[in-house]
RNA sequence: CGCGGGAUGGAGCAGCGGUAGCUCGUCGGGCUCAUAACCCGAAGGUCGCGCGUUCGAAUCGCGCUCCCGCAA
């Protein structure tokens, strides 16, 4: 049985998927969030949702992994729980069920990063490299002993959205190439370190807020971190902007805040050194090219971005 | 019925009842050793869709469609 909900679980199911059409496991059926208001109220079904059905597989989407949701699960007999971004921990009781036979993907290298967002903590702080885990299902969070994982560079210009989805292909690699071995006791796993261990707390968008006193790096990494999701903002003219990619400028810097646009390409002073505003998303309108942006906006000489 | 913003030549915007405009790009020409620089000229628009108000609507009213921010 899989559990999972964003896209970065499709490529783990799609793993899955293809162990069973090879005859490696049956799947009895996939858990996913329900389905939820996205943008301005729409219901949206879950990516993995979406995916699950239209392969014809059985789909549950309980509120919560208890009561009657948990006997649904619990009537398709699952013999081992795979998860990946479920987005909700797992009871004992269902792990029980399973004879605690169960493995996780996670998007980074355990144990550093457990938790909500691992992929934007790991560009936020700056880790050269990354990777997936496939560890052991626990009822703590992301912290079963880890089965195999796989290392892969943070490329210096991908944002958040772009690395997990390499990662999520990796993740399904894994899972594909790995999950039969350690099913069958070839792939004896290791506790994590506990000393290693660092957290990845899901963002909100006041994660997003750049504090245009920091340095130009440092504002470049959450750019890149928070996109596409929660998203990168400062403000200007009394409305939102958010910035969807941007790279420093080496330029010297002068008051922080200071947007100024040479050549056309506008640029932000940062803490240290300028922010170059290559793509930007003002409020109400769809994302541009920075350069596009500054053209329509008549730039009054030393106006300034940020609250 | 959660709140709000937007849809105007290829791009970004202004205009908000009386002949559709700006910056950039494109095309042609000029200047220059040269250029993303500068000068001259040109092309390019059913002003999202429909109905209505008016002598007259991009501009006001009603109804749609699509896009986006916030909140969840």
């Amino acid at each position: 049985m899989f559990l999972g909900t964003p896209a970065f679980a499709v490529p783990s199911l799609d793993a899955l998927i293809d162990l069973a059409a090879g005859g490696a496991i049956d799947l009895a059926g996939v858990v996913t969030q329900p389905d939820r208001p996205g943008h301005r109220g729409r219901i949206t079904a879950s990516a993995i949702a979406r995916r699950a059905t239209e392969r014809g597989l059985t789909v549950l989407r309980p509120d919560r992994l208890r009561a009657d949701g948990l006997e649904a699960v619990l009537a398709l007999r699952p013999e081992v729980l795979v998860w990946a971004a479920y987005g909700n921990l797992i009871p004992p009781a269902l792990l029980d069920a399973a004879g605690g036979r169960a493995v996780n993907v996670h998007a980074s290298l355990l144990p550093r990063w457990r938790g909500a967002a691992p992929v934007a903590h790991a560009i936020l702080a700056g880790d050269p490299e990354t990777g997936v885990t496939l560890m052991e299902g626990t009822a703590e969070l992301d912290a079963g002993a880890i089965v195999a994982s796989r290392r892969t560079p943070v490329l210096p210009d991908e944002d958040a959205g772009e690395l997990a989805a390499r990662l999520a292909a990796l993740g399904g690699e894994l899972l594909r190439e790995r999950l039969c071995a350690y099913l069958d006791g070839e792939l004896p796993p290791r506790a994590q370190d506990a000393v290693g261990v660092t957290w990845a707390p899901k963002l909100t968008s006041a994660d997003g807020h750049l504090d245009l006193a920091e340095p130009a790096e440092a504002l470049a990494r959450r750019v890149r971190a928070m996109t596409p999701s929660p998203g990168a903002w400062t403000m200007f003219r009394g409305q939102r902007l958010l910035v969807v990619r941007a790279a420093v400028s080496g330029d010297r810097g002068t008051d922080h805040g200071t947007l100024a646009a040479p050549a056309g390409q506008p640029q932000v002073a940062a803490g240290a050194g300028w922010l170059r505003l290559l793509e930007v998303k003002p409020a109400g309108k769809r994302a541009m090219a920075g350069a596009d942006w500054i053209r329509g906006l008549s730039l009054r000489p030393g106006e300034r971005v940020g609250s």
